[in-house]
DNA sequence: CCTCAGGTATACTGATCGGTAAACCTTCCT
DNA sequence: AGGAAGGTTTACCGATCAGTATACCTGAGG
């Protein structure tokens, strides 16, 4: 019996006050750097609550990724479903979602930061961090097939690097958000890998 | 008297063993995961000479990211050594470095790591991690610019999120290495760039 | 010869780390 | 009526955290 990630999508409500505190905290202040009786306290729980309902720090941990995913790639879906876009155009969808989403998400790729703190792949953590890439990656895959274009794999590999770099850039580069020019980049890339193109 | 980076360069033996040990375990293991005395038994040496020499831990990471700054410039102004290069050809050059670069560090960017773990923009280390960055940005935009391309400033924003991208993704993607991958989408943009383009 | 910088050794501080013990209080379901 | 689930409180565990105290050793330069 392993310690994996809760379904966050089923808690008590003092397991969800934990979540959204850790969830706050881990992002703002680094996983390492954040112990539990901080958390407890932050959101208004015993410890004791805390370990009833998760059992560890590392299962809070994983628990907090995997919901951050699932947020993560709802905002994706959604914007996807928006009406009369070309298979071209459906593929760069993507980073405009990542544009709002970097709104509100100032401090980077929560998976990268996490991978950052967890190197042991035995952590329970770390997949959920790992798959979250390979997700995007595939989906890049299937939007650039879908769209005819030529080498799908190296685009979307291409175009997954372009993401996480947006998300890495710290530097007040230009006036331009960094989700902004990364969208320009990856029309440009994706206008060279286009079929008529010799 | 604020506490900062020593000069890795000017260093006590005891405080090279030092810098070399916590080189190695900030990077593969996360710099808050890391203690202290972890450090001065990797090394060989007293705590109380580790502190004789850094002063405090902040003082410590601060070194270690100055260093690793240090190389990485190196190693770039290395590469740019390179005869007969066009200057279009040496836009690219940093992917080229990459490249090679990566093969040693397979745990990402350094400075992106850190910044993960240390979100306090007065701890000493925070400032030096976000400088590698805003180096390596001008680096490129005066490439672009000595390579007569249209919108330096931009496109050098482009290919440092291209950077940071490969560095950030871990996905054993296709059979190629992200440096690879992302050089060539380098060239993509920088030849939608040239001047003699509509 | 003497100083002094660099280093060693052992021991210690108070704080915080992740995690547990034991006992009790509600609320809801049967 | 009764029990289980969710939560509470206070107290505790051994380990580790960053950092300090004190005393001693060694070699090189004046």
């Amino acid at each position: 019996m392993k310690a994996t990630a809760l379904d966050p999508d089923t808690l008590t409500p003092g397991a969800r006050r934990v979540l959204d505190s850790a969830s706050e905290l881990f992002y703002e202040r680094g996983i390492t750097a954040v112990g539990v009786d901080l958390i407890a306290q932050h959101s208004g729980v015993t410890k004791r609550t805390l370990y009833n309902r998760f059992g560890s720090k590392e299962t809070l941990v994983a628990t907090y990724l995997l919901a951050r995913d699932r947020r993560w790639r709802a905002h994706v879906a959604d914007a996807l479903e928006t009406p009369d876009l070309s298979p071209g155009e459906r593929v760069t969808v993507p980073f405009r979602a990542l544009r709002e989403w970097m709104r509100g998400n100032p401090r980077g790729c929560a998976f990268i930061n996490a991978l950052a703190e967890l190197p042991d792949p035995e952590h329970p953590g770390h997949q959920v961090a790992a798959d979250q890439q390979q997700w995007l990656l595939e989906l890049f895959t299937s939007l650039a097939t879908d769209a005819g274009l030529r080498t799908p794999d190296d685009l979307a590999h291409q175009l997954l690097c372009l993401y996480e770099g947006a998300l890495a850039v710290q530097v007040p580069a230009t006036t331009r958000s960094s989700a902004e020019t990364v969208g320009d980049a990856a029309a440009v890339l994706v206008r060279a890998a286009a079929p008529s193109n010799p």
